[in-house]
DNA sequence: CTGAAAGCGCTTACAG
DNA sequence: CTGAAAGCGCTTACAG
């Protein structure tokens, strides 16, 4: 690979010519210019990134820390992230998790060693010391999805109103018997959920109904599971609420081969709808999050903090995003 | 942050030392040893990876190119791929590229030049010139579900056998007239498949009956259009074989919206398995691929040429994984 | 308008 | 067993 030494030399001027005249960074006689292109255009020269990662103190390269990817919402907020980070310049380097503290905590020392610019992270909330860490060098942390920790900027959907309007609205629709697939309550979207469905259900006077299981959260399996032992325990239920949409596929199966017809017999919505919503035999009802937008205000958020005056960087801000309630079959 | 000198200096030895007790890379004396660990730890000290990669030449870092994540099985692919790649000391950096060659393009000189050390690739086809020209410069790259080069590396499923296989077993089933959603021919998986399919048709002495459309190939929209048209044109069809997921989760739309009862009256199977088969409402009999370890296994080649002696690089590699029919409802 | 020099933070022959 | 020096390929004050 030629390098500046070789364009240098070729055109018959120093290095430090040439980097001004490729990156414009300050005036070069035209005639020079021309000549060092030409040099560099012969000898096929591409700047080596690395070096001036190391010069600079900045690599271009933003760290996205997820749970998993297939089958989840995250899938599509990373294809937002990447085509953001792209625009501006920057890379971006994925880090899967399996939501194992461990892991996250081993990815997250890694990203910082590789010098990444700024990192991105839906969080399992165990590493908040580390986070803090990170952000107080001055690489800005964006938390997504997931807020854990109120001193660090956040991406989120109102998950509390997801809660509240699927009550509503299945309320409207004449269900009273209202059961909640409950996550784990120690990640925030799912406290928040559960927060908001609370709140609905009391002020309309109904009891809460929540089911769970032991199984993966984000999964098929602890849909299906939750599903069933709600069903088992109110033989009367009339709505299931779903996290997600793979728990809400769960719910759409177990009532499906219990021979419970949806949505007549029961109603079933997904608080967080990615495109497989509407992919279905029967067509899920569910609260849309705008993922890919929230993928590219993330990475928006930090390319800001790294693109704005050294002197005057701005503060952590939280964006939250609204859901919006997409009727489909299952209700 | 603080640096080899900052070490040296606070165990009173040369930055050489240092680095050298740090990395192990010869023998420094226990005592030595010991101060230097106890300053390093002291200071928090942690290596500058990009000051490392520059001296050294190796980024640790593999660039993946992909079509798309979400809703398709590279998301699940890519897992394979961050798993494989951390293990060894790796990190990822993905693309993606919508099947636009141009941004394919452009994310081949990005990952060129920021210094990966590898790169893997589902392709468009289109920069096949530009991958020999990375792959001359000795970057390792392995074409992943589409092998388009025949001289670069490649980590494949056997889409003709899928084709076959699928035909054979719809034709056991007692199916006689059965379509094929097929895809665009340039790209090599549909070329596979279809292959396959018009083998087996003719074996078996039946006509080919293939359906397609003018939408993105990999989508729910695809298998809903096409399979709407096989349907029309064909009102004796009793099975459609769709390539992927998605193009099955569209055909199951299609025929539960015209009442054809699945699979009573229509059979469908998937080429391209992922694990969404399972959650359906219906679940879907598809040829499923071992997705992560593909993933793994395309992590895993690119690894073991840098890993390997530099005088003694191991050649171009072509791995091929089979695919399991794995019979669910829809047949 | 351009050159010479220093330096980003490491690693690695080369001596001794 | 350890130090001094060179160098990876850039960028960027500092002169002139």
């Amino acid at each position: 690979m030629a390098t500046l030494k070789d364009v240098a030399r070729l055109a018959c001027v120093d290095v430090s010519t040439v980097s001004r005249a490729l990156n414009n960074t300050s005036y070069v006689h035209p005639e020079t210019k021309e000549r060092i292109y030409a040099a560099a255009k012969e000898l096929g020269y591409r700047p080596n990134v690395i070096a001036r990662a190391l010069r600079q103190g900045r690599s271009h390269i933003i760290g996205v820390v997820l749970p998993r990817l297939h089958l989840t919402i995250f899938s599509e907020i990373l294809q937002g992230i990447e085509e953001e980070a792209q625009k501006h310049g920057y890379m971006t380097t994925v880090c899967v998790t399996e939501d194992d503290h461990k892991v996250e905590k081993d990815r997250l020392n890694r990203l910082r060693d590789s010098g990444v610019d700024g990192i991105i992270i839906a969080a399992t909330g165990r590493n908040g010391r580390l986070l803090k860490d990170i952000r107080a060098t001055g690489v800005p942390v964006v938390q997504l999805v997931r807020r854990q920790e109120l001193e660090l900027s956040s991406v989120i959907a109102d998950y509390e109103a997801c809660g509240r309007d699927a009550v509503n609205f299945l309320y409207e629709k004449g269900c009273r018997t209202i059961g909640l697939i409950a996550g784990s309550q120690h990640l925030s979207p799912y406290r928040g959920r559960y927060e908001g469905y609370k709140k609905a259900i009391s002020e309309l006077g109904l009891s809460e109904i929540t089911g769970s299981c032991e199984r993966e959260v984000n999964s098929f399996g602890y849909g299906y599971d939750s599903a069933n032992r709600l069903l088992d325990e109110n033989p009367e239920l009339d709505a299931i609420i779903a996290a997600v949409d793979v728990q809400g596929l769960g719910a759409i199966r177990a009532a499906a081969e219990r021979g419970i017809k949806i949505p007549d017999r029961i109603r079933i919505i997904s608080l967080t709808g990615h495109r497989v919503g509407r992919m279905l035999e029967t067509t899920m009802t569910s609260m849309e999050m705008p993922a890919f937008d929230m993928g590219s205000a993330s990475a928006r958020l930090i390319i800001n903090f790294l693109e704005s005056d050294p002197k005057f960087k701005p503060s952590e801000r939280h964006i939250g995003f609204s859901s919006t309630l997409v009727e489909r079959e299952t209700t």
